[in-house]
DNA sequence: CGTCTGGTTGATCTAGATCAACAGGAGTGG
DNA sequence: CCACTCCTGTTGATCTAGATCAACCAGACG
């Protein structure tokens, strides 16, 4: 069984099928098994906080399985979801290589298995494999290619067409954790979280989700999505972009 | 005079007054050297663009004097201004180091001078000095930082709320490279420039000017920015944040 | 002198927010 | 088993910030 402590303990970074993609990928052995040794892989459930905004930071965090959502709050205590994290994902980085607060709260939105790094054993790692710095700075130069793709979308697209990027986003990370049909898919947030990623209400985004499915865009019932038209949906985000 | 060719030839890092606050500042003499001898200081007017959007890297550019823009293109032919650089900032580093094509265009939005640093150079200089690389590590975090907020703001703050952040920080940066009267000062861009840099139309621009001098948060004639009670501006912002 | 660019003003339109009511599970407790 | 309450989602009515379209103005500049 998934998710449960006994599950948790037997796993180790040596053979963790997702670490080609991580920051951890050209570890060399000793720094390998130094990295094994002090990570704590965890079972959390849905609601569970990694870490609050303006928290200091306390590790890093990688997702070996589930899903992470990162949020920020204003001061009114209104939220809205930056991003989520995917398995092979590290969260926390930033906080930990500036040595400042958290800017964005992190929470678990599925039952997820996270490997907890703590600050020392990164700093450990980072003296000793030059590799794992350069890693580091090329994650912080997607996360702003990709922040900065966000911010312009958030500018110059409608929702429509933001829902259906995040959509076809979805499918991909779906489909490549599990190889399904691509036409067929589950959403992996519930349609409030989905409506705060775009950037409008839930009211909005049931009223989207009719007109899409009226347009023969797509279909979603309960959590399951599917496209019925692939090149259809490709045309409206052609127009949009 | 500023801004000529002769002027911008006896230029140099060494005695750079702005090289504190740059990727360059802990660099050893023979890097300085090297740096310095390499570098071209050019004179640019209004319009002239150091790179446009998709190109291949061409080097990274030290803003010496004067305002650069950061501006994207969608399909449409739409703009929307990013950021600005200024004095003591370091564009089209982000390409360098994914060595990708940009994403954005830089544009010269006032007569600068602008030191340009071919590729090889930067590579030279990064395997000699390893703290540079920390240099643009820390660049791209704060970049990020910034680009975060900037999707924050876009999101849940009001054009009002965006347009007076934007005059709060336009005062910061003038009343530091001038030290003037920090009540009163100048606009670095048009009013239609400033309109897409907060994301609204130069129409809506306009009235929101007519607003709040209304309100009597800011006065604005020509460039000229007058803050008559920066109190009552100071509140506004926090209701928003 | 006409033409361009930056800015202003008014009239109208619209995407999406807001407010309010309601419906269908999924627990939970008696 | 029913009653109760969450929680997610749906629908309708209304409101509003800001876009869009159109006309116009003032200064700069060949």
């Amino acid at each position: 069984m998934k998710h449960t402590s006994e599950y948790c303990k037997q796993l180790t970074c040596q053979n963790c099928s997702l670490r080609e993609r991580t920051e951890w990928a050209n570890l060399k052995e000793d720094e390998l098994n130094l990295l094994n040794k002090h990570k704590v892989a965890k079972p959390f459930v849905s609601g569970d906080v990694l870490f609050n905004q303006q928290d200091v930071n306390s590790g890093v965090y990688c997702v070996h399985s589930g899903l992470v959502g990162l949020r920020h709050y204003d001061a009114g205590g209104n939220a809205i979801l930056i991003k989520t994290a995917n398995p092979g994902d590290t969260v926390g980085y930033r906080s930990f290589l500036k040595k400042s607060n958290h800017s964005i709260s992190a929470e678990i939105l599925s039952p997820s298995v996270i490997c907890v790094i703590s600050p020392s054993i990164v700093r450990q790692l980072l003296k000793k494999s030059p590799d794992l710095g350069l890693r580091f700075l090329e994650h912080s130069l997607n996360d702003l290619d990709e922040m900065e793709k966000r911010y312009i979308q958030a500018r110059s697209w409608s929702a429509k067409s933001r829902f259906l990027h995040t959509l076809m986003v979805f499918r991909e990370q779906e489909s490549a954790a599990y190889a399904k049909d691509s036409m067929h898919f589950d959403l992996p947030v519930t349609r409030q979280e989905l409506a705060s990623m775009i950037g409008i209400t839930p009211e909005a985004m049931s009223r989207l989700v009719r007109n899409v499915k009226d347009e023969g865009l797509v279909e979603i019932s309960g959590r399951q999505v599917h496209i019925p038209d692939i090149d259809k949906v490709a045309d409206q985000l052609q127009l949009a972009s």
